[in-house]
RNA sequence: GGCCCCAUCGUCUAAUGGCUUAGGACAUCGCUCUUUCAAGGCGAAAAGACGAGUUCGAUUCUCGUUGGGGCCA
């Protein structure tokens, strides 16, 4: 039975890494009908916060990432870690450490300057009965140190193949700081052997990690799971994807429009690919075809354009019924407050077509929706000439004779009027669409006129025939 | 500083020891449809970092260099 896990820390927004991790997890779970374990790491407790784990289970819930067990959190399983780490200290297999961690690290940062090699000496190791009690009695700190093994740790990465770690490159590191709270390692050691995690699938930043989680494993007695890590997403800088690139927690995607399918498969691409040409997948089609044989190796670069234009392509997809309840925050967002939802319905369908984002449908469907147009400065320039706007003064007269306001009426009397005044129907069809909807681009000139209605349409031609310069 | 990982078009990627003029998608550019367009259709340009070796043959296997990335309470 496949067992897999996700182990975010509630430490800030949630970062598409670690949506594209858990999403893979969740496959290979899926894939293989086993289960999906979502644990949250909240061991370090100035920067985690509550609200941030909040968020990454309502994350999750918006994405469609569904767990079977938890959320376990690590804040509430210090004793468990303490008492591992007793047994190993019991055993004579880690060891208290009593050197300040600035002491060291001044140490460490002098040997770096000097070009040398520094480890941690096992000064502490040597301390006799004496000095630890003397020690103990100045009620100096002291965390737990687990005595590394002298031998070499070999796996094999499901993604990386066969990684080895000879043993002189592993320190005695730290599995209890002095405050009590595990270290990373240890904690993920102890709950996913306790878990029983099958599979540890996560981002390759951890790849150097596994070979101490590794004897820790053995020193604990558990049995090691298999391993498999994933690469990283980057910016377009080519360095790790971070807060400078802008963009980058779920709810900023969510808030720029992007629907959670499309976001999803746009992840599951970056890193992974079902082979062949395909590109568009339903998480059905992903459940099925999923492998971590044929996860990539190297780092991807995120590409938001490539978001969005997949983005468009399950706007296009998506029934317009859906699209109706999706737009609606959008809607309120750019203060559209009321609308009859059959006109709404006809809206969409005629603008989800070249809409890239849920924002840029909303922003298209307000001059239908209110009277409020932000008239595109170019546009108005380049198409609302003196001319052009005597011409809109014409054509608002024709329209207001009109009894059946529809697109194919419309049409007609436009080009009618063109040809009576010897222009090109164009020198009407822009400039009429600058002054309805206040850009120079949007759907079909005609079902907008349609749509807009007539009132509106009549008002708008008027005041823009009317304007000054 | 030590150790580890990675390397195909600008980007995401596919296939492969010869079948390959290295395939697809995004982006770019051109043409076309259209009243316009960010939509549709057609098309163009665009890649295996570098250097050795193995081999009859290497983008594919090996080594090195370079570059990028990561880890070290």
């Amino acid at each position: 039975m496949v067992r897999v896990r996700i182990a975010p820390s509630p430490t800030g927004a949630i970062h598409v890494g670690l949506i594209r991790s858990a999403l893979y997890n969740w496959l290979f779970a899926r894939h293989h009908q086993g289960k999906f374990i979502l644990r949250i790491e909240d061991t370090d407790p100035t920067r985690s916060t509550a609200e941030s784990a909040q968020a990454i289970l309502d994350g999750f819930r918006l994405v469609g990432i569904d767990w079977d067990e938890g959320p376990f959190f690590q804040s509430q399983r210090f004793d468990i870690y303490r008492k591992y780490a007793q047994r190993l200290l019991a055993e004579k297999k880690a060891y208290y450490c009593y050197c300040p961690p600035e002491k060291l690290e001044i140490e460490r940062q002098i040997a770096w300057q000097q070009k040398r090699i520094w480890q941690y000496d096992r000064r502490c190791l040597k301390l006799s009965p004496e000095e630890k009690e003397k020690l103990d009695a100045l009620n100096q700190p002291k965390a737990i140190r687990f005595l590394v093994p002298f031998k070499k740790v070999v796996f094999e990465d499901l993604i990386h193949g066969r990684i080895e770690k000879a043993p002189q490159d592993i320190e005695d590191f730290i599995i209890i700081r002095a405050d009590g709270t595990p270290t990373y390692n240890f904690a993920v050691v102890v709950d996913d052997a306790l878990m029983e995690i099958t599979h540890v699938i996560r981002a390759v930043e951890h790849i150097a990690n596994t070979p101490k989680q590794i004897l820790l494993y053995e020193a604990l007695g558990f049995p090691i799971p298999k391993f498999a890590h994933l690469p990283l997403i980057l910016g377009p800088d080519r360095k790790k994807l971070s807060k400078r690139h802008g963009a980058l927690s779920l709810f900023e995607y969510q808030k720029a429009g992007i629907l959670p399918d499309a976001l999803i498969n746009f992840l599951a691409l970056l890193g992974w690919s079902p082979g062949g040409d395909r590109e568009i997948l339903t998480r059905e089609e992903m459940i099925k075809e999923f492998s971590l044989e044929r996860v990539n190796k190297s780092n991807a670069i995120f590409d938001y354009k490539k978001l969005e234009w997949m983005n468009s392509e399950y706007i296009k997809k998506y029934p317009t019924e859906k699209l109706y309840d999706l737009i609606l925050p959008f809607l309120k967002e750019i203060g559209v407050k009321e609308f009859n939802p059959e006109h709404l319905l006809k809206i969409i369908e005629l603008v989800k077509v070249r809409s890239r984002t849920l924002v840029e449908m909303a922003n298209m469907a307000k001059p239908f929706l209110t009277d409020e147009i932000t008239y595109d400065e170019e546009a108005v320039k380049k198409y609302l000439t003196d001319s052009a706007r005597k011409y809109l003064g014409l054509l608002c007269e024709r329209f207001q004779t009109l009894t059946d306001f529809s697109a194919v009426n419309l049409e007609s009397t436009l080009r009618k009027l063109a040809d009576e005044l010897k222009i090109k129907a164009a020198e009407l069809v822009h400039p009429c669409r600058v002054a309805l909807t206040g850009k120079s681009v949007g759907p079909p000139l005609f079902e907008t006129i349609e749509l807009i209605g007539k009132e509106k349409v009549l008002a708008r031609l008027k005041s823009v025939s009317l304007m000054n310069h």
